[in-house]
DNA sequence: TGGGCAAATGCAATAGTATATCAATGCACA
DNA sequence: TGTGCATTGATATACTATTGCATTTGCCCA
């Protein structure tokens, strides 16, 4: 399963056009797994969330996500639905929320719960996640000297995906 | 003057109880001091703006910000002048956003173009900034070994500094 | 099977954060 | 002294998130 994941693209971005049918249909299907194992609900209104932010890897405002789930459902959708669901699916480690850019995308190894940088393309938007655990010790290692007991990291970089690099190398030479 | 810092707080949580009459005027006299080399105008409202995020070392959102800053110019600010007050000020890398907690601290090396860890404690509320060049190569280096060309860093980490873990452990041994 | 409980959802209101736009003013410099 | 650009003022609005309470749903078990 965990090779199946990264096959998908875990660690690194996917590619620009790749079967993304494929994604949505993995998260799903781990998700289900994961809280048939724990006991939690996935109800039909987290399984809706979930797949819309899987819809593409970039990351999906709150009301991007009201929006799209209203229409799906009929127009009859409040912020508090689309965040209880953000709640439940973060608590779940199936998504995570995106501190820089008030936003939320999938997350590409629930299994685990990690601790992961997350990339962030300015050229197409998307999120690519990384798992390093030397970077989070050294981060840990260097707070703990202080004295500080670190609870929770948030690691964001900003930058250009591989594609997005290569054709802005392109333009501008 | 980095030893001056230093002395002051800088790479690590200040006391609960210090001079912080000191820190005011130290940030404000270098803040001073950077704009006037850079040939940019550290004005009224930028210094007050600046002033207020340094009446403590805990985070502070922008519309407390604007509270205080109307108070004290006669019930007449809106919005756009602190955040723009507060966009200046992070373009000279005098105050930083916090992104989890969308909020803006006084930076405590300004001097220096730094990429630094923010460590936030859930306890008092409090910010420090940490310096370590090794954390960031690390980041950096895994970032690029997927092809991504990191460009700006969001480093933040919660929990607790020394003092409220000192306190918190004297509670629940 | 249906009563009782907790979790989940619906719904309305409101709180909190940030930006767009255009007009007016101030400051630097020719 | 006028020209041009940066700064500020003012109003409106967009975007993000939460509170509180009513209602429904699913589930356990008597």
């Amino acid at each position: 399963m965990a090779e199946a994941a990264r096959e998908e693209g875990s660690g690194s971005f996917v590619a620009h056009a790749h079967d993304h049918a494929r994604c949505v249909r993995g998260a799903l299907e781990r998700a289900e797994e994961l809280c048939r194992q724990r006991g939690v609900r996935l109800t039909d209104i987290r399984r809706q969330v979930l797949a819309l932010i899987w819809s593409g890897h970039r990351p999906l405002g709150a009301y991007d996500i009201l929006t799209k789930l209203a229409s799906e459902r009929g127009g009859k959708a409040q912020p508090p639905t689309v965040y209880r669901a953000l709640d439940f699916l973060q608590e779940q480690g199936l998504v995570h929320r995106v501190q820089s850019l008030n936003a939320f995308v999938g997350c590409q190894l629930p299994e685990e719960t990690h601790r992961g940088q997350l990339l962030l393309c300015r050229g197409c938007g998307d999120a690519a996640e990384l798992v390093d655990g030397a970077c989070f010790e050294a981060l840990e290692r260097s707070a703990s000297a202080t004295g500080f007991k670190v609870e929770g990291f948030v690691v964001e970089l900003s930058g250009l995906c591989p594609a997005c690099l290569e054709r802005e190398d392109k333009e501008a030479p």
